[in-house]
DNA sequence: TATATTTCTTAATCTAGATTAAGTTTTTCA
DNA sequence: TGAAAAACTTAATCTAGATTAAGAAATATA
């Protein structure tokens, strides 16, 4: 555990600045202390997809790029500021050679994160638009008012044109 | 390792048959060492989703109702014979208490896992139909083939009817 | 090898959500 | 505190894919 400790690094991310850009490698994962984040890519027409957001107390990175060393599709922002821990790829791979604690704490979590994935597609393949907004408001009320608009329009797969139109539905 | 060796149950399956039912416990991880699973559920509406393949070598389990202890919503079918090995969650939460390298293999397996998940919500997000059946004919021309086209239309997120219009327009 | 069942196709009609475009409200920051 | 930028709304029009329905192939089973 005091070695975990010692590859930590803590980092201070201004609203709207980045921790990976698109076609860089992503050297780090991020558990993040303070604000939030989200990773979005963007598709052939210029148009940003929002795929994650992350808050306090979770991990967040690009796996395919942190894992497979490859360039990354994605970019990650902070939209507030924000304070992260880093730790490299190469530090990381160290410890996880030994530590039987370290594995069992990254395999806990991609547990969780597999849940939350194949409930996130079981959504996605069951659920209309309005239905979408509804449930992720029922279970985020406070995280909907923490975003903007447009980026919760994008997570949910739909246009901001058409939350608008929920919304307008849904207080009518 | 041994240890491993010792909990795990070899188990026939024939074609069409689950493993595991709607509403049930998933009590078991599985191993496929021979033949093809689908996950899905039955939605509001009385129509199947199929939200998973599983092929060779792969693991397959409902991580909600395995975690956490849950009813699943989901059925795990052959679709042709088959045969499993099946490790129970009991046992091999014993063996992860202090097996470094148990911890390590379901890590890594995660990790993967969590990297294709990822993929597969971008597809969803970026891609039309058409492309989504083109894509995953390239990657796996010899699936397509082993299993009925109606399966892969529901893993896609469309209709078998559409899925067999895209089909007559590539074929004209 | 005939019959039942399962799978696949075609085509007409319908709808959730996209697109476009213009205007309004809110936030930022000089 | 006022101008510029960012975020949100409304409404008209358009389209990918759903729905429904009926028939044709393919596969399984007796």
């Amino acid at each position: 555990m005091q070695d975990f400790l010692n590859i930590i690094e803590s980092e201070k991310i201004s609203a709207k600045h980045y921790i990976l850009k698109e076609g860089h490698y992503c050297n780090y994962n991020h558990f993040i202390v303070k604000g939030c984040f989200r990773s979005f890519f963007i598709n052939k027409k210029g148009i940003e997809k929002t795929i994650n957001f992350g808050i306090e107390d979770w991990w967040l990175t690009d796996f395919d790029s942190f894992m497979n060393r490859t360039q990354s599709q994605l970019n990650i922002q902070a939209t507030e500021d924000a304070i992260v821990l880093k730790i490299s790829k190469a530090k990381l791979d160290l410890i996880l050679q030994n530590s039987l604690e370290i594995n069992k704490y990254f395999r806990i979590i991609l547990e969780r994160v597999r849940i939350a994935d194949q409930r996130r597609i079981q959504y996605m393949f069951n659920l209309s638009g309005e239905e979408l907004y509804n449930t992720f408001y029922e279970y985020n009320p406070e995280f909907v008012q923490r975003i903007p608009q447009y980026m919760l329009a994008s997570y949910l797969g739909f246009t901001p044109e058409f939350l608008s139109k929920i919304r307008a539905k849904k207080h009518s």
